[in-house]
RNA sequence: GGGGGCGUAGCUCAGAUUGGUUAGAGCGCAUGCCUGUCACGCAUGAGGUCGCGGGUUCGAUCCCCGUCGUCCCCGCCA
């Protein structure tokens, strides 16, 4: 596309352009200056382009290269020549090629720089304070473009298949449950507040009643919870919802969706992915997001140590408690203060202590817990762990949730620092049969683990009311090695099943119309059987570039503590934005 | 809300085992020289509230306390 200051890009340029004429414009990326002869490349998004000046050849030219300083923006009109056959830089895509301008002109100078670009040990606070110019580096410039073709590769998919994108509102009304909103106070409404939208999963079964079928939307969500490096307080999701469908209907379909994001970024992934219960991938890798690019694999001793005469084990295990071990191999050579240091994570980690065997490379075999234990059962352990000399093997005794905790961090642990993750793996899986409840001691309750729409596994009914706690649902989460990458569920669409799943959360007809009135009214009004999912964008493309935070794969992101270092966002409000706020400050905010 | 790391030149860092007279390096920047560089080279130079406040001390970049900034983690959050 010619424009009015620029006819080509810079690596469009090519031998196939010698002796024709180029205009480009960009950057003055590097200049150097030998004395008689100056050397400029320019930079535009496409790459660069050597441009060389010689008083010789074109005096005035020469005169304002000599002016040139790093990052000057500047147009250069000329033919585009061959290089000498000795200076063709191959690092360069158009290093044979160069242009010798039969005019330059400055567009726009620039102050030096507070940082070299690409300089990857640049601090991020002072790349993220000067973010516009962190663009101008290579891996952002690649991290927002890879960004670009996955969105519209994804666009292109749901579009193929007859999906509508449909924006849904951003001031909405809060919501009880979930993250902490975003709270936007409204002006014409003395004392009242809209909300930021955590995710529009309202409205998008709202669209499914409103006879849409197919909708997907890539949403901005907010939720005002503290930050990590893959939690940003606004986050996008590319989120989908689909009338009457079941859940094999949404899992095709999101294979599909994921294979053309995968391939947007030059990886091959087969469909279908495998997928593992909730309770499987608990039992053997204690977590509901397992990273199966390794071993490593919690087993059961609950059975064994409940003969034993271990009497805190035991103890456990009257209440409820259950005993799981892991298998390490190759570290029986742990020095006591190692075996400490273990220990302390297993703490740190949740556990009120550590058990442990220790398989000597002698042949030997040491631990502090088999006193308690007859031959039977230490042989037993073995044959478990199918344990080997070098190998210890841990035991955590405790709660199912606890247990699974400290064990599933354990294992994501040693996997790392034995290096036994092979990271060139692309490992995609299903977690499905997710429980409906999860039993909440601090409000001591059940809540629900996705939402209370979810769908009850249809085998599971008749426990709604007898036993909460083991109610499967229809849920389903992507794990891509070893992280969440997005999760959804089929929802309830027929009234009386909702009003079961409300009244074992506990909620009163009260509630009910409080929280969700305008739900379920739109619900007596035909609703088809739909689900849906909503995959996490931002960390897609950060896992898909390799990148340590989403922050490298959203343009203006926020720091840790939710500022915006380049805006200096969120800053104070002026007395009178406050007072036709209708809100006064409980205290005066800090100035720095 | 809690735990930990870091804070010295524009940027990235060093500054000792023990607090001491003039706080260094590389990059960047400026000036000069240099006609085929592409990490151009060479020379010269400018550039510092050692985050801030307080304390200990004859003396603090260094030790102590507080505070601010930033990053990571737990809690929180799908």
């Amino acid at each position: 596309m010619e424009l009015a200051y620029k006819k080509q890009n810079c690596t469009q340029l090519s031998e196939e352009y010698i002796g024709k004429e180029a205009v480009l414009a960009g950057w003055a990326a590097t200049i150097r200056d030998l004395g008689g002869i100056i050397f400029v490349e320019v930079r535009d998004r496409s790459g660069l382009f050597q441009v060389v000046a010689d008083p010789k050849i074109n005096p005035q030219v020469y005169e304002t290269f000599q002016k040139l300083k790093s990052e000057y923006v500047i147009q250069v009109k000329g033919k585009v020549s061959k290089r000498p056959d000795d200076t063709i830089n191959e690092k360069l895509l158009t290093g044979s090629i160069e242009m010798y301008p039969d005019e330059i002109k400055i567009l726009s100078s620039s102050k030096t720089l507070p940082f070299v670009l690409e300089d990857e040990t640049v601090s991020e606070d002072i790349r993220l304070k000067y973010r516009y110019l962190d663009l101008r580096c290579e891996r952002m410039l690649n991290n927002l473009t890879l960004r670009h073709k996955i969105v519209t590769s994804v666009r292109n998919y749901l579009n193929s298949l007859d999906f509508l994108e449909v924006e849904t509102p951003i001031l909405i009304k809060t919501t009880p449950e979930g993250a902490r909103d975003y709270l936007v106070p409204s002006r014409v409404h003395d004392g009242k507040f809209y909300a930021l939208p955590q995710s529009p999963q309202v409205f998008k079964q709202l669209l499914m009643v409103g006879g849409i079928e197919k909708y997907y939307q890539i949403a901005k969500c907010f939720r005002d919870e503290d930050l990590r490096a893959d939690r940003q307080p606004e986050f996008t999701q590319i989120d989908i919802e689909m009338s009457f469908v079941e859940q094999d209907d949404i899992i095709k379909m999101t294979e599909g969706l994921v294979k053309e994001a995968f391939k947007a970024a030059g990886v091959e992934i087969q469909p279908p992915f495998k997928r593992i219960s909730w309770q499987e991938a608990m039992d053997r890798f204690g977590s509901d997001k397992p990273d199966t690019r390794f071993g490593l694999e919690l087993f059961d001793v609950t059975d064994i140590m409940e003969n034993s005469t271990f009497e805190a084990f035991k103890g456990v295990i009257s209440k409820g408690g259950t005993v799981r071990a892991i298998k390490i191999p190759n570290i029986a050579h742990y020095s006591r203060k190692d075996m400490d240091d273990v220990r302390n994570l297993a703490i740190k980690f949740g556990a009120k202590g550590l058990a442990w065997v220790t398989y000597m490379q002698d042949g030997t075999v040491k631990s502090p817990v088999f006193k308690f234990l007859n031959e039977e059962q230490i042989e037993e352990i073995q044959k478990r762990a199918q344990a080997e000399k070098g190998d210890i093997v841990f035991f955590v005794a405790d709660m199912p949730k606890v247990v699974y905790d400290v064990l599933g961090r354990f294992r994501l642990y040693f996997g790392e620092k034995l290096n036994l993750i092979d990271k060139s793996k692309h490992d995609l899986l299903w977690v499905v049969d997710f429980p409906l409840f999860e039993y909440s001691a601090e409000d001591d309750r059940f809540v629900s683990v996705h939402h209370p729409f979810t769908m009850p596994a249809y085998e599971d009914l008749d426990k709604l009311e007898t036993d909460k706690g083991h109610v499967k649902s229809i849920a389903y989460d992507i794990v891509y090695n070893g992280c969440e990458l997005g999760g959804g569920s089929i929802r309830i669409h027929d009234a009386a099943i909702q009003q079961r799943a409300f009244k074992a959360l506990g909620l009163t007809e009260e509630d009910i119309k409080e929280k969700f009135e305008f739900l379920v009214q739109a619900f007596e009004y035909g609703t088809p059987p739909h689900g849906g999912l909503a995959i996490g964008l931002d960390r897609l493309v950060a896992l898909l570039t390799r990148s340590e935070s989403i922050r490298d794969v959203i343009a203006f992101p926020k720091n840790s503590q939710a500022k915006d270092l380049m805006s200096d966002a969120p800053g104070v409000a002026s007395e009178q934005q406050l007072r036709e706020l209708h809100l006064r400050l409980r205290n005066q905010p800090k100035v720095n």
